[in-house]
DNA sequence: ATTCGCTTGTGAAGGCGTGCACAAATCGCG
DNA sequence: CGCGATTTGTGCACGCCTTCACAAGCGAAT
């Protein structure tokens, strides 16, 4: 499941705050999800909670931990050294949560040499030969769409079998090999999309619009969490 | 729907390449979903296409500017100018759709003066004074966690109503105001995720884990788009 | 003008995720 | 030892999204 990452931040929060134990209630809060959804979750990966008391926050991390395949660091290279690879290099977050950015590479000469945060940057064409010392798990895309296809062709050849796309283009990849993609200007957009649907709700006030509107007596801090679809 | 982005920047990529109307099937190709899917989802804003021709791009490209409301140029203020703020305020993608970054916030006084890509940065204190000037629609997080919620609520004060939040931490708006995130380090965590399902596949290769390993025929670029869940 | 091929739009079926509500289980206390 | 409070785990129903399959409509060629 795709929340098991939220959970386990709001555990890890949890775990520092001093808290020993936790509930499905208190850890669903924490994590901005509904109780029935959370203990499902967890549930479904076969977990140990005790009734009456909740769930023990060290040990859930750890099975948690297990299931994400965390309990070993997997090594990351990151394709693509330009605003967005500057950002990524140096992003404290991955490091944090056990992952090593093992090389950076770009294809531009200018680029090449270029040290960011202990890593120096190499050309594409040395990814074969980095790649065969290091064991590279994941691939990170963050070069301009048009050379985006080309990168994960030759991560695929080196035995990536896990790409992170940032560039803002379908990319095609072999069976078997996992692809997520990350487009920020989309997420801008759907923003966009519903300020123009507010918007156009203000101006309607009336609402002959199948609009939900929703005016229930509760205002204020009512735990929206993120708008949908 | 969330997926109206992606046809818009396919037909951006059709219309660049001078083609004039396109089928249901050659546009979903282009954005990487099913045909059938793409045609209910045109439909459902109440689209115009021709039966036995196809969507005319020119045409299609104008309505769903106008459904995402990309008619109009919207003003995005962005807080926290780290190491992610400097890339996202460089980052050509955003201005290339619509949208303008209005203004740069820090609370950093180190930070505040510094020019990036034309814009200088501000202190956050000064928000609502740059707020009063322009009609700030969107905010943009990339602030640390600890300081997320605190940036939130002060977006929220001086009159935004969408928020794009790249902080990894829950937070809580009012009603009426949407709020999307994105969290790098749980894309990594759920590329790991997939990595050590396959590792475990690989080590049973006969497969007591009920895992689908459709050993069909066809071998090499299958076209697997995105992972589930 | 008519026929034929092609494409859109949509009705229906299936699957999946979500949330409610409740039984089972555990701990603490008298 | 028994009882109540509390919390997990889950059966069930509902609604949404996806997908298939097909009728309706449009253009082109003869």
């Amino acid at each position: 499941m795709a929340r098991l990452p939220e959970y386990l931040r709001a555990l890890h929060n949890l775990a520092d705050s001093g808290d020993d134990t936790v509930s499905s209630e208190g850890l669903a809060a924490a994590a901005g999800v509904n109780s029935a959804k959370l203990r499902k979750d967890l549930s479904h990966l076969g977990s140990y909670g005790t009734r009456g008391v909740g769930y023990d926050v060290a040990l859930l991390i750890e099975q948690i931990e297990y299931v994400l395949g965390l309990t070993q660091c997997r090594a990351v290279a990151l394709v693509g050294i330009g605003n967005l690879g500057h950002a990524l290099a140096g992003y404290a977050g991955f490091a944090s949560r056990g992952f090593r950015i093992a090389a950076l590479f770009d294809a531009d000469p200018a680029r090449v040499g270029e040290e960011i945060s202990g890593l120096t940057v190499r050309h594409i064409d040395e990814l074969p030969t980095i790649a065969a010392e290091e064991s590279i798990a994941i691939g990170v895309i963050a070069t301009p769409a048009a050379a985006a296809q080309t990168v994960a062709d030759q991560l695929v050849a080196v035995g990536v079998t896990s790409i992170l796309n940032f560039a803002p283009c379908v990319l095609t990849v072999p069976e078997g090999v996992d692809m997520r993609k990350v487009d920020l200007a989309i997420e801008l957009q759907i923003l966009s999309f519903h300020e123009h649907r507010k918007a156009a709700l203000t101006a309607l006030p009336g609402g002959l619009v199948g609009g939900a509107e929703e005016t229930d007596g509760r205002a204020g801090r009512a735990g929206v969490e993120a708008v949908g679809s």
